[in-house]
DNA sequence: AATGAATGAGCCTTCATTCAT
DNA sequence: GATGAATGAAGGCTCATTCAT
């Protein structure tokens, strides 16, 4: 039945991004999901196909969705609102944090799940940072540099859910959770990030479109 | 014998920064060190304490070393001081990869290695930083803030290391060996953390040092 | 299935009794039964599990049945009654001595399935005695020397079935053929204890119930 | 030496005792008699010379003694003796109760120890005790149905030692308790014994010696 | 006489997978 | 379509033993 397989794909992306791959056994997926050992094979033949499922069920269930934001909104607003909505991304508790705990373990090790995952997840979000990146700086800013500073957005926002052993550790659990509010994370990352970019918009040509003036 | 040790532990690093803990066998480390299956048990006790020997190992050759710089050093010089050592860590070519490939698996789910990675390479080097960061803001700025603006600046240098794949995909390998110069890359994150940090210091109190004057 | 079950218990029972728990094998116990080696995981859990199972089946092959008497019985006869299948019991060449080498394995060095045995398979056949041994003493006799005189029967039986080396070689193996056999080694027993009881309680108190009497 | 050599046995026979010969690791002798692990190959060349060894020491340790009684003691009295003293081995805790453990061990799955032990350390006690038996019984009386009553003595000397588990769980540790101390039991034995034996000689020929009434 | 590192066989157990029902 | 018993390969680990020092 289709009941027992996208059960069997649920409870399995749970267990696979709790444990990984290699310790996660069919048994307990079975288990959890209420069904026979020998289910998975019937569904998808092997414990890999079953995991590759999971996979795109994951990535499925996690629309990229690039923010449409309100007409005339300026620059500094439209990267606020990325910015935002990332943290949110990052930082939502609602969201059944296994999705994205199973794309993390594909990003570190990827297979070629990891490109797809890539294109159809990361890449539009991306672009349209670049695109208000673009707009805060002056365009005698070359492609490359423009991308290495989008990069170091993106940076500030992968570090609070890639890297969050290390960041409770340095900084203790009680500031640690200070930092890690969408509200509060947001507002730093895009008022340092505006800074850096204004600074190099700066340095490039004083003639250029004063991106920080509207901050 | 000690020889055995280290060739068992530099192996053993190799392998499960390659394949993972478990998905490398004892028995296959044991034959690329050319030691018996027992060896491993009789040095380390269990497959675990050999994995968190190889972890030690690995940042062990990846020496912390506060930057000393040079007397009478401006703080934004230090800054950068600090972004280049930090970059020439993420990206030095001569460091066998698998050092921090074995790091960053540790940092994606961490074990009992972590915590001790963390306290022995990180924390002497955040503090550092978290210093410079200080001294180019204004004193009133809070602690719990200071230490958010200094994970931005962390946060660009690890995404050079440890999102490569996503890094290589987004902006496709030409652009990507570009921004992956030591130079290149430390100058722009130094100017973009350089620019974040004085927006939030001409925010907090216009008064205060004025650090941005110097860079 | 049941039959690879219970193939794997009988098995199991004879190895263990003739090699102890710790020198047999699984390997070897599942070569002998035509099974595979994860055949006892699957139905058994371990090899300890197996072990108690093999135990448990050892006496559920040699019945309790506490003996029934005749209506109206004196007591010596009950107790000559319990004594010849105490006897009947130990000496029985019928019974594939295996299931007596591995209670008695169970009993030098007992593990979570002494408990087991003693109550379920000993315990009535006790209790039974003692309400014979109680019956063939005065009152005035205390609980605690009527359990110890119960001992000095039961040692009597035991001692043929858990002794047989010391005994074969203390008065050579024909004469311990003759003191084996079920008849002889039954009445020899009934009598000596009868002849002990009535001593005990001659003592205890002349005026009381004269177990000897009928005799 | 000659010193690490006599400590070893001495620590291998207690392990040995405690935990028998398979699960007794080398190494945990060696640990615990403070040697090296290759020490007991240097002296003994394996494993089961070393335990060979021990059980030559135990029975070395624990002399027969046939017990020399009194000038004009009755056989009543001797009987007693006999009786006492060997409740007194069985049950003495003074013991280091390893040397029995161990021999018992050999009883249980005899080897070549096993006759040797009953040649140089049962047979004299059994022959003095079958001597004493003789006294009390008419001369009618057979050597077979001598021997068989001698082991109804015996053995419910045996029980104490080698029943424990049994007999605790049968009448509970408090009452084991008061069972099996050296006086009471000695006495409750032997009063058992003597009306047992002499209700064989009254039945035997009533003209015979009439043991019992000296008792 | 004694050490401790090294050996290789073998242990119990677990795994993903298949097969007969 | 679904079950649960059965499979065999491999896993980590422990053992008694040996070897070079």
């Amino acid at each position: 039945m289709d009941a027992t397989r996208q059960k069997l794909i649920e409870t399995a992306g749970q267990l696979f991004s709790r444990d990984g791959f290699e310790s996660t056994t069919v048994r307990e997926i079975c288990q959890h999901a209420g069904t026979n050992v020998a289910s998975i094979h019937y569904h998808f033949g092997d414990k890999e196909r079953l995991y590759i499922e999971a996979v795109k069920h994951a990535h499925c269930h996690q629309p990229p969705s690039p923010q449409p934001w309100a007409e005339g909104a300026t620059p500094p607003q439209k990267l606020a609102a990325i910015i935002h909505q990332m943290m949110t991304v990052m930082l939502d508790a609602e969201t059944p944090s296994w999705h994205t705990e199973l794309m993390m373990r594909e990003l570190a090790r990827p297979t070629s799940a990891c490109e797809a995952l890539v294109r159809e997840f990361i890449d539009p979000l991306f672009a349209q940072l670049l695109c208000v990146v673009t707009e805060l700086l002056p365009p005698s800013v070359p492609l490359v540099e423009r991308q290495g500073l989008a990069f170091s957005v993106v940076a500030q926002c992968l570090l609070y859910r890639y890297h969050r052993p290390i960041g409770r550790l340095l900084v203790g659990e009680n500031h640690f959770q200070q930092l890690t509010t969408i509200e509060e994370s947001a507002r730093r990352i895009t008022e340092f990030s505006l800074g850096g970019l204004q600074s190099v918009a700066t340095r490039e040509g004083a003639v250029a479109s004063k991106p920080g003036e509207s901050s």
